[in-house]
DNA sequence: GTCTATAACGGGATAGAC
DNA sequence: GTCTATCCCGTTATAGAC
């Protein structure tokens, strides 16, 4: 069961999402959570511990979500799997726009915030391995470094377009078939 | 000669390049460039119109600095100014690391801040517009279409590996082989 | 562990003189 | 156009009871 601690921590991510890490205020976030300030100070010792704790928090959550599939579903393919993987960062759905209006907060903070780094490049870390390794299933032969190369410059590609899809750059139905598009060159160009 | 305004708007890109957005203060603001708070708000209104106008001058100054080219030296060939112009954004120099940060901190507040929006994607897209008239100078038969999408695609990546590269994710020299990896592999792909 | 009440402070914004 | 001085509000953070 969730502790309290946790439940607070999803309630910050939802605040984030809505007014990003500049705009968590500690009253908001309490109400969100359904606590008094004074119990996350107790928590969190103070702000920058809570976004501190809830980007780890996030980051975490955002790797067990990606891997997830339906239970009765029937096995996809290889290729299917990278497409899913990857298309389901660009969905407009309450949990996948939290998550990555989240990531994309952690990301422009660890610019500024050397302590968020470290876990921030583990995280992509992780995240682009994984990329590499759906590439491997669809493209067996193909070296370990082209793989990483193109699973580097898809996961970049995506984060790039949800940040302009979030900004209102770009429709998401457009960020879609171009990340599409982008999965079709790399798989090409990996093949024998 | 830069006027007060203007050189303003220069220290704010400094400010910003130093703490973000986010760690924008109008004292510090002032300090910077020199001036009184009230001043700031003579020229600007409020915080909001400081960094709203930055914004506009930052992509300005991009655009400038992106398509001016030394003096004497020989016109570079379409292919040589499409991959110039790319890579000059991941440069490790004060000037390209300013801009490439503030950049990325309105892309990231635009999250938020409606108001930040319109300007963005105007900027974005004359930004993808030029770089399809660069790749369109090198596969001139090539759809428009193909060239938007192409033009788009490597921004966005661009701008993912930026952010990563800021962020402490990716080295530099790695986020430049890649996008010139990328670059490569639309050009193969416009090919008749 | 959790609350209510409040202290303490930072920083955005303005008044008014020059 | 530019400054000094200051107001004032929103927020962080803590004290102390339960």
């Amino acid at each position: 069961m969730a502790s309290r601690k946790t439940s607070i921590m999803e309630a910050a991510a939802r605040v984030i999402a809505r007014h990003g890490v500049r705009g968590l205020r500690v009253e908001e976030l309490a109400a969100e959570a359904g606590v008094s300030t004074a119990l996350i100070y107790y928590h969190f010792k103070d702000r920058t511990g809570v976004l501190r704790q809830t980007l780890e928090f996030i980051s975490d959550r955002a790797e067990r979500y990606t891997t997830e599939r339906a239970e009765g579903a029937p096995p996809p393919t290889p290729r299917e799997e990278l497409e899913q993987t990857l298309l389901l960062e660009l969905q407009d759905t309450t949990e996948v726009r939290e998550n990555s209006i989240a990531w994309g907060e952690l990301r422009a903070s660890a610019v500024f915030d050397e302590t968020l780094r470290e876990e921030l490049a583990r995280a992509t870390r992780i995240w682009v391995q994984e990329i590499a390794e759906l590439l491997g299933g669809v493209r067996p032969m193909a070296s370990a470094v082209a793989l990483a190369g193109a699973a580097e410059r898809l996961t970049a590609l995506l984060e790039g377009l949800s940040t302009r899809w979030l900004s209102g750059s770009l429709p998401l139905p457009q960020a879609r078939t171009l990340l599409a598009d982008a999965i079709d060159a790399e798989v090409d160009r990996l093949a024998p």
